[in-house]
DNA sequence: GTCATAGGCAACCTCCTGGTTGCATCTTAC
DNA sequence: GTAAGATGCAACCAGGAGGTTGCCTATGAC
């Protein structure tokens, strides 16, 4: 009786980018990064990185376009932050598909005694 | 005071194949799907979208390999269905850089204070 | 003002990914 | 046993993603 609310077309379209954004290795462990010592600059988070500065730069755009991280300038640096919020919303569309799939079960089952 | 557990390497490298799979609009529309109707077999899954069946296919393994869904052989059937354990643990990661970013940002905090 | 440092832009390359078509295989219905 | 339905496999193709190098711009230190 849970009735989880149907998940819409536009919501799809929305999280897809989200979801890539996060499907990568360097960029996973970008954000697992930031989220471990704060706010940070470009060149500091390339230079614990094996990849070249301009792949970081790439990488923290894409972050940025699924907002799961916001740019700063500061005179000559550019600090990057995490965004905790989008990560709620991620997993709460997971959560929603989840919900969706027990009551599915359910009506099965229902389906089934009857 | 939280203090989340640290994010090993070995997590990332699991993780981003799983957000990877979650990543496309078309897999994405197949989960939805999957948890609306419950259990589906691939040409019924294929013919409530635009492309291919082979296309289909492919998704459903890229989702069976993130262990996302799981597919069972019926006659000349091949019924797939949602394995929700998979949500739960791509939730759990997100909430885990979450915390994290919280208590870097309370140190940061607690640092700028003394 | 000059120089080093931080960052942005653009071109380029390679490989993976999403998609297709064509054909083979296996089951079930009759 | 034969035909139709459901699926798997392989080859192929176009475009995008991740990465690099080279060069330009802007800012801060002195």
């Amino acid at each position: 009786m849970s009735q989880a609310s149907p998940i819409a077309a536009a919501q799809v379209r929305d999280a897809a980018p989200l979801f890539a954004a996060l499907g990568d290795e360097t960029r996973l462990r970008l954000l697992v990064r930031l989220a471990a010592s704060g706010p940070e600059s470009i060149t500091h988070l390339s230079a614990e990185s094996t990849v070249s500065r301009q792949a970081i730069k790439k990488h923290l755009d894409v972050l940025s376009k699924a907002g799961l991280v916001r740019g700063d300038r500061r005179g000559r640096e550019h600090i990057w932050e995490l965004e905790p919020k989008r990560f709620a919303d991620a997993c709460e569309y997971l959560d929603r598909i989840s919900r969706q799939w027990d009551d599915a079960l359910d009506r099965l089952k229902h389906f089934v005694e009857d």
